[in-house]
RNA sequence: GGGCCCAUAGCUCAGUUGGAUAGAGCGUCUGGCUACGAACCAGGAGGUCGCAGGUUCGAGUCCUGCUGGGCCCA
């Protein structure tokens, strides 16, 4: 762990320059980088470039001074002023690496207080997940885990929508083109596998509705039952969605994905959660009656349609032209899914006044309770933990829901809480689509001449069934790990192998969804995610247990475990980390070990998992190398053995932290 | 019509608040297994960072315009 390296460097120079120059910290940051190599320092600062204009004077001899009036730091040897202006520090290597291992003291874990929801999945309860939610699901877990890391009190939802036009379609399904009720529905469930048949239903509605749009009045009157509790299909659909839900959290909870509250739709429109927030939008002006034009009879928010400007000097001319109106409540009565995500989003921000009632739903993974909430108050458990409320939220959706983001943000502010609006994040990521390589190998080719078959890649859509399911893509690529097990670990029995094939599956889906930048569309290619060699998930998880590996047999040969290998170090003639010889492979694998924290706090600020995806393949690269070119085993010299064991051991611990903020465990053997 | 995003090696992508020599994987070519198991490593070839201006001591990174592509709103 680096940071408080990093925040004592930076307290120490900030001092020096008010010292020298008299600058306060308001005049200079110090920002703390890496030099490119060991060779020429661990950490570094271009400060003395930010100070030559003020200063009149050239950055190297500004880094030579500061250098000079530096002093001595716990923990960190000579200070260096480079040729061209850099100021860089060396740390001292041997006492890092020991404190870091617990050797010679360790740190205390960051606590923070804000409570911080996550929502993420949100997958629609009318069909099996595919791999375009499987992406907002591992983002959603990534940032839970990562939170969590730096101690932030997290509370994970998935908002389940089960009154939707999409559950609606699914009903007409079952009711118009299979005349199934709600008894033959669950006869279905019972021997099939309920999300895939429903994935199939739902591409077969949506084609029956193209062959006459008379039909759309049908799906139309489905979902007012729904949303008006008029049975038998209001109790058929609340089944079609507690079955799929279900379906979802057996796939999730195969990546390592779980939660610990569903928020079902229909309770917020049972429980007036929409009429409550309806009240607080309309005293405070948020909403009104439009009375005239073509949205007459709705209930609409003005909203600002203006890009971001620092200045005001356009308002002038920004009058009601560009103001646009959004509907909240169409003029038939029907809230719009803008209005309910409102009412959400105010309970989740503690404005709500509201609470649901809740009921268990299932055991998580870890053996706690799934909660579910209810509108029932029959079925509700009055032991319950503390729900919703939270200083900080972060929903997970994908871009094309950034209006619709935006649209919170505005209400929060519009009824007078600009500083929870603040501390809404939309977590946005580009969509799932699939190359055209992948969609000819399933079948969904594009006809030639097409315009679809000229675009860069091919569109995933629920509605037409075209996608890779989820649990398809994880199948497949379990059943790769397992032949890879199966040739290397012959003598293992085959429960054994099938559990550690699973584990390098999960990290090679999870990997891989997570190493693109969430700006980038990623075009999913199957061969391209069946690849277990070079960036990806087994690479990582690999390394690991190699350096595993090491120790076992260090155990079996000589009888020594890690801190008996690690205890006579501090005494150890320190040569072998200090890089004798101009060899710094050693202390540069610890010193990148150490950066994870630092890593982590950049993923926060950017919300970029592609960085700690990064962070660890980088990690393993450079321990693989080490691995050829410093054997420990066959290494003669005690010390060097040891510092080498040192490193290694802090390198699987660190490496083995960042794998588990991914979701992905290391394997026993590989 | 308005807004957001993308463009870097043959392909897929990194490149941090502007900073040290533009990197990685895949593919391709060459070499390395008596095991700390090669799901690995070492090396070669491969680049007008979409185009044109601007700001700066310094621009792949920031600003403006343009081209091509994707998405959203109307």
């Amino acid at each position: 762990m680096i940071l408080p390296i990093h925040e004592q460097v930076r307290a120490r120079v900030r001092a020096v320059l008010a010292e020298l120059y008299g600058l306060s910290d308001a005049d200079a940051t110090v920002s703390v980088e890496y030099p490119p190599n060991r060779t020429l320092g661990d950490l570094g600062t271009p400060v003395a470039f930010d100070l030559a204009r003020r200063l009149r004077k050239a950055p190297r001899a500004i880094a030579q001074e500061i250098a000079g009036a530096l002093g001595p730091m716990p923990g960190i040897t000579p200070v260096d002023a480079a040729p061209n202006g850099y100021l860089n520090v060396f740390l001292d290597r041997p006492s890092f690496l020991l404190s870091r291992l617990g050797v010679a003291g360790t740190l205390p874990p960051p606590v923070r207080a804000d409570k911080t929801i996550v929502e993420h999945t949100a997958i629609n309860p009318n069909k099996a997940a595919h791999i375009g939610h499987l992406r907002n699901s591992a983002l959603g877990d990534t940032l839970v885990r990562v939170l969590r890391f730096r101690g932030n009190p997290v509370e994970v939802q998935n908002y389940i929508d089960d009154t939707g036009v999409q559950v609606a379609d699914v009903v007409v399904g079952f009711q118009v083109l299979e005349q199934v009720d709600l008894a033959a529905a669950k006869r279905i469930a019972a021997s099939a596998r309920f999300d895939y048949y429903c994935w199939d239903l739902y591409a077969r509605v949506t084609e029956w509705y193209d062959g006459d749009q008379q039909r759309l009045q049908i799906r139309a009157a489905t979902l007012h039952d729904i949303e008006h509790g008029t049975e038998p299909t209001a109790s058929l659909a609340a089944f079609i969605a507690d079955t799929v839900v279900r379906c979802h959290l057996k796939t999730m909870a195969r990546l390592n994905i779980d939660y610990q509250l569903l928020t079902w739709e229909g309770d917020i429109l049972r429980l007036k959660f929409w009429a409550r927030a309806f009240d607080v939008l309309k005293q405070t002006g948020a909403v009104f009656l439009q009375t005239e034009g073509r949205l007459a009879g709705c209930w609409v928010m003005k909203i600002d349609d203006t890009p971001a400007e620092a200045d005001g000097e356009a308002t002038e001319t920004d009058d009601a032209a560009e103001e646009r109106e959004k509907v909240i409540v169409r003029s038939n009565g029907t809230v719009t899914y803008v209005g309910k995500d409102m009412a959400y989003q105010f309970w989740k921000s503690g404005l709500l006044g509201h609470d649901f009632h809740y009921r268990k739903f299932a055991t998580r993974m870890n053996g706690d309770t799934l909660w579910a909430t209810t509108s029932d108050p029959a079925r509700a458990v009055a032991d319950h933990p503390a729900f919703g409320a939270a200083a900080a939220t972060y929903n997970v959706i994908d871009v094309r829901q950034a209006y619709l983001q935006k649209l919170l943000k505005q209400a929060l502010t519009a009824i007078g809480h600009p500083a929870e609006a603040e501390r809404l994040t939309h977590f946005s990521y580009e969509m799932v689509a699939l190359s055209h390589a992948t969609a000819t190998e399933l079948g969904f080719a594009p006809p030639p001449d097409s315009g679809d078959a000229k675009r860069p890649f091919v569109e995933v859509s629920g509605r037409k069934g075209l996608g890779v399911k989820a649990d398809d893509l994880i199948d497949r690529v379990i059943d790769k790990a397992l032949a890879e097990v199966d040739r290397r670990q012959s003598d293992l029995p085959a429960a054994d192998r099938r559990k550690i094939a699973e584990q390098i599956g999960i990290a090679a889906v999870r990997y891989f969804l997570i190493k693109y930048s969430r700006t980038k569309v990623i075009a999913f290619d199957i061969d391209e995610a069946l690849n277990f060699e070079g960036e990806s998930g087994p690479y990582l998880q690999y390394a690991v247990v190699r350096a595993n590996n090491i120790f076992q047999k260090l155990q079996d040969r000589l009888g020594l475990d890690e801190a008996a290998m690690l205890a006579p170090l501090p005494a150890a003639p320190p040569e072998a980390i200090n890089g004798a010889g101009g060899d710094h492979e050693l202390w540069g694998l610890v010193f990148e070990a150490s950066r994870l924290d630092d890593v982590v706090e950049q993923v926060v600020r950017s919300l970029e998992f592609a960085v700690l995806a990064k962070y660890g393949f980088g990690l393993a690269q450079l321990f693989n190398a080490f691995y050829h070119r410093a054997p420990i085993l066959n290494e003669e010299r005690d010390d060097v053995r040891r510092w080498r064991a040192a490193a290694v051991a802090y390198f699987r611990q660190q490496l083995t932290r960042a794998l588990d903020l991914m979701g992905v465990a290391v394997p026993p053997r590989m």
